[in-house]
DNA sequence: AGCACGCCGACT
DNA sequence: GTCGGCGTGCTC
C-alpha cells in the first residue's frame, strides 16, 4: 500500500498491507515504522508489491473514521501539488492539534470526562438580528440565494463599503444554508476573529457553530473539529486553517476581508485560504462569497475574466455617511518654517550613515489639528481611535557620535526601544537587549528617533490628563482575554481614546467612535514590494472605516508626509475604483500578479557567501531549464533579500515570473531537483503565489 | 524532520 | 587515549 509520511519528503512510500482485509480510505491516519522510529502516515491507495521488494508492514491504523473527509483529502492533494509541498506534510497541516501526531484519536470517553459545553466568550455589545435589511443588503442576498438554489459552483465578490452591513449578509446567507440542511464555512482574518464577531455567530446559531481559532487550546480545537466531523456542528467559523474543516454537506463558503494577507500561511504548506476556498467551492459544487471593502486585485481580475460575479453595497446601513477624510500635511504642520528637512529626516527616513541635526526640534504626531479634534471628541463625550502601525516607543536609537543605529545582532534590523519593558527589542526575531547608556562603539549619546504606540500613549496622557486612554497592540493584548477585555471596555464607553496598531483596524464595530486618526500614513509606502501601494490603500481604508458607525457622523484625520503618493491621494478622494484601475494598469504593464504568476525561491544559509553562491546556482538551473522551452518565464535575481539577515541566517532570493501558473512548472521542477544535491546547511523555500516579497 | 553514521578537538 | 561536535545521507 502507498503511504505518505508526515515528514517534509517529496517521496511517498510503499508498505506491506495488513494480512486481514481492512477497508481503508485515502487520507486515513496510520502509524508506520520509518527509519528507526514510528511516524504518522496517511493511506493513499492500494498498490502491488514490486518484485523482490522487502516492505515493512504498517504498525497500526489510528482511526476507524478518517479525520480527513474525502472532500478535504482532495483539497489537500490539490494544495500540496499547487504549492509544491510534500503530501504528508500537507495532510498533517490540515489536521487539528492532537490528530496531527502519531497517536490514536483520543477516545470518546476521555472527551466526555473533560470540558462542560463550550461557552461563548464574554462579548459586550452584540448587534441584534435586525428586523429589516437595507435595500442593498436585500438585493445582494437575493442574488446569493438564487445562486445557492442552483446547487452548482458559483463565485461572488461582495464589494461593500465599510459599515455597509456585510456581516449581516454573511449571517443571513448562513441562515439560508442551514434552513436547507446545508453546511457553511466562514473564514475571517487572524485578527478579526474577535469576541465581537464570534459572539454574533454564537448569538445567531448557538452550538451549531464550531469556532476554530489558533488562540484556543488544543483540546478545545479538537473538540470543535470533531463536532463538525460528526455533524453536531454544521457551521465552521475560523481563521485560514479552517479552510480544511470537515464541514458536512458544505454548500456555502464565505471569506471575509478576502484581501487580507493573513489568509496566506507563511511556512510549511504555504497556502492561501482565500484561493483554496474557490478550489474547495468548485470541488463541492458550492457557493463561494468573497467579501471586502477593498477587494484584492486578484479578485477584481477574476471579475474582469468573468470567473466571479460582482455584488456591490455602496451605502452604509441606515444611510450613514462615510466619514469625512481630512488631510494633515505633516510637512506643513510639524516644521519650523526655516528648517523643514531637519525635522523630517531624523524622524523617519534617514539615509544610510547620514548624521541628523542634533538640534532637530522636538516633534510630535499629536499635531495641532489632531489635538483640536480630540478636545472636541472629549467634550462631546465621544470616542477616538488613533492608529499607528508600529509598536514600541522609538523606532530606532541612533548614535550622535558615529551615526550608527542599534541593530539586532542576529538580524539586519534596527532594534525598537520599548519604554515599559526598558529594553531594546528586535521585531523580527524577538531578541531583547538591555538598554545601553551610551554607544558601545564610540561613547556617543543616542538620538531617540521615530514613533511607536507607546510613545503616542505617553504623549496623550500628558496632553489630556482627564481622558481615559488605553493602548491596544501586541504588547498590551498578550492574550485573547486581555484583547477581549480592552475591546469590551472601549465598546462599553469606559475608554475615551484607544491608540493601537493593526489589531484595531479589522472588523470592529464601535458605535461611539467619531474620530479616527491615521497618525502616520506613510509607513509601508516605500517597501520594495509590488503590492506596497495596494497594502497601504487597504489599510487606510479599513482604518478610516472605523469612524462614524453609530448615530453620529465620523471624521478621519490622515497625517502624512506624502500627500501626493498615489494610495493616499486616492484615499482622500474615496475613490476605490480609481485606485484599482490605476494599480491594475501598472501591474499589467510590469507583468506583476494578478496579470502574471510568480514564485519566490528563497535561499538561506549561515554564512553570507553560501546563500549567495547557491542562489546563483539555482538561478542558473532555472534559466537552463527554460532555455529548452519556448515559454517566456523570466528569472529575476538572485539578490539579497530586503532584510538580508534574520536570526543569523543570510537570505537571498530569486523570482520566477510567468504568464501562467502552468509555465512555472518546468523551472520549479528543475530547482527542486537541484535542491536535493545542495548541502544540508542551505535551506531553500519555494513560495508559489507569494503575498510578500520581503 | 529525525536519526545514525562518521571523521576531527578538549578532557577523565 | 576517549566523548562529542554537527556535516551527510537515508528513511518503504
Amino acid at each position: 500500500m502507498r503511504v505518505a509520511v508526515a515528514r517534509p519528503l517529496l517521496k511517498t512510500f510503499l508498505y506491506e498491507a495488513p494480512t486481514e482485509d481492512v477497508p481503508l480510505q485515502p487520507g486515513q491516519r496510520l502509524l508506520v515504522p520509518f527509519g528507526s522510529g514510528k511516524v504518522l502516515g496517511f493511506f493513499l491507495g492500494w498498490e502491488e508489491r514490486p518484485m523482490g521488494a522487502a516492505l515493512k508492514p504498517i504498525e497500526a491504523i489510528l482511526e476507524d473514521i478518517p479525520a480527513l473527509t474525502e472532500e478535504v483529502y482532495a483539497l489537500v492533494r490539490f494544495a500540496a501539488k499547487h504549492y509544491r509541498a510534500p503530501l504528508g506534510e500537507a495532510l498533517k497541516a490540515a489536521l487539528p492539534p492532537g490528530l496531527n501526531v502519531a497517536k490514536p484519536m483520543p477516545t470518546k470517553k476521555a472527551r466526555v470526562m473533560k470540558r462542560k459545553p463550550w461557552q461563548a466568550p464574554s462579548v459586550g455589545e452584540i448587534s441584534p438580528r435586525p428586523e429589516q435589511l437595507s435595500e442593498e443588503q436585500t438585493e445582494v442576498l437575493q442574488g446569493l440565494t438564487e445562486g445557492l438554489k442552483l446547487g452548482s459552483y458559483r463565485a461572488f465578490l461582495l464589494h461593500g463599503t465599510t459599515g455597509s452591513g456585510k456581516t449581516e449578509v454573511y449571517l443571513r446567507l448562513v441562515e439560508k444554508a442551514l434552513e436547507g440542511g446545508l453546511g457553511a464555512l466562514v473564514l475571517v482574518p487572524e485578527i478579526a476573529l474577535t469576541p465581537q464577531l464570534s459572539g454574533r455567530f454564537w448569538a445567531r446559531f448557538g452550538d451549531r457553530v464550531a469556532l476554530l481559532h489558533s488562540g484556543m487550546g488544543d483540546g478545545e480545537r479538537r473538540f470543535q473539529f470533531q463536532a463538525l466531523r460528526e455533524g453536531r456542528a454544521v457551521v465552521a467559523l475560523g481563521v485560514r486553517s479552517a479552510i480544511f474543516a470537515p464541514v458536512q454537506n458544505l454548500k456555502v463558503l464565505i471569506v471575509d476581508e478576502e484581501h487580507d494577507t493573513s489568509f496566506k500561511q507563511e511556512e510549511g504548506l504555504r497556502y492561501n485560504a482565500r484561493d483554496l476556498a474557490l478550489v474547495r467551492g468548485r470541488q463541492a459544487k458550492a457557493l463561494v462569497l468573497l467579501g471586502s471593502a477593498t477587494p484584492s486585485l486578484e479578485s477584481l481580475y477574476n471579475i474582469e475574466a468573468g470567473k466571479m460575479r460582482l455584488l456591490q453595497m455602496r451605502q452604509r446601513i441606515h444611510n450613514r455617511p462615510l466619514p469625512e477624510i481630512q488631510l494633515v500635511d505633516l510637512r506643513a504642520s510639524l516644521l519650523p518654517p526655516e528648517k523643514p528637512e531637519a525635522a523630517i529626516l531624523p524622524q523617519e527616513v534617514l539615509p544610510h550613515g547620514e548624521k541628523p541635526e542634533e538640534d532637530a526640534p522636538e516633534v510630535s504626531l499629536l499635531t495641532p489639528a489632531l489635538r483640536e479634534a480630540l478636545e472636541e471628541v472629549l467634550l462631546g463625550g465621544q470616542q477616538a481611535i488613533l492608529f499607528l502601525n508600529r509598536r514600541g516607543y522609538n523606532r530606532m536609537w541612533l548614535c550622535s557620535g558615529c551615526g550608527k543605529t542599534r541593530k539586532c545582532r542576529r538580524c539586519d534590523i534596527c532594534m525598537t526601544y520599548h519604554s515599559k519593558a526598558q529594553k531594546l527589542q528586535c521585531h523580527y526575531c524577538g531578541l531583547n537587549q538591555a538598554l545601553p547608556e551610551v554607544c558601545e562603539e564610540c561613547g556617543g549619546r543616542f538620538l531617540k528617533l521615530g514613533f511607536g504606540t507607546e510613545r503616542i500613549e505617553e504623549e496623550l496622557v500628558g496632553a489630556f490628563p482627564g481622558a481615559r486612554i488605553a493602548r491596544l497592540d501586541r504588547d498590551t493584548a498578550t492574550s485573547a482575554g486581555k484583547l477581549g477585555g480592552l475591546l469590551e471596555r472601549f465598546s462599553k464607553g469606559e475608554l475615551d481614546i484607544l491608540v493601537g496598531t493593526q489589531m484595531l483596524t479589522k472588523g470592529h464595530d464601535f458605535h461611539g467612535v467619531t474620530l479616527v486618526c491615521m497618525l502616520l500614513a506613510d509607513i509601508g509606502l516605500s517597501l520594495p514590494d509590488f503590492r506596497a501601494a495596494e497594502r497601504v490603500f487597504h489599510l487606510l481604508t479599513q482604518v478610516a472605516g472605523r469612524a462614524g458607525r453609530g448615530e453620529r457622523p465620523g471624521k478621519v484625520l490622515l497625517q502624512t508626509y506624502h500627500p501626493e503618493a498615489e494610495p493616499i491621494a486616492y484615499i482622500l478622494k474615496k475613490d476605490f475604483e480609481g485606485f484599482a484601475h490605476m494599480e491594475m494598469k501598472r501591474r499589467r504593464m510590469l507583468a506583476w500578479p494578478p496579470c502574471s504568476r510568480v514564485a519566490l525561491i528563497r535561499i538561506e544559509g549561515g554564512e553570507p557567501g553560501l546563500a549567495e553562491r547557491f542562489s546563483r546556482q539555482l538561478a542558473h538551473v532555472a534559466s537552463e531549464a527554460l532555455c529548452r522551452t519556448s515559454s517566456n518565464v523570466r528569472v529575476l535575481g538572485p539578490a539579497a533579500a530586503p532584510i538580508a539577515k534574520v536570526s543569523n541566517k543570510y537570505r537571498w532570493q530569486l523570482f520566477l515570473k510567468a504568464p501562467s501558473y502552468a509555465a512555472l512548472d518546468i523551472p520549479l521542477a528543475a530547482v527542486e531537483q537541484a535542491v536535493v544535491n545542495l548541502p544540508k546547511s542551505i535551506k531553500v523555500v519555494i513560495d508559489v503565489d507569494p503575498t510578500t516579497m520581503l
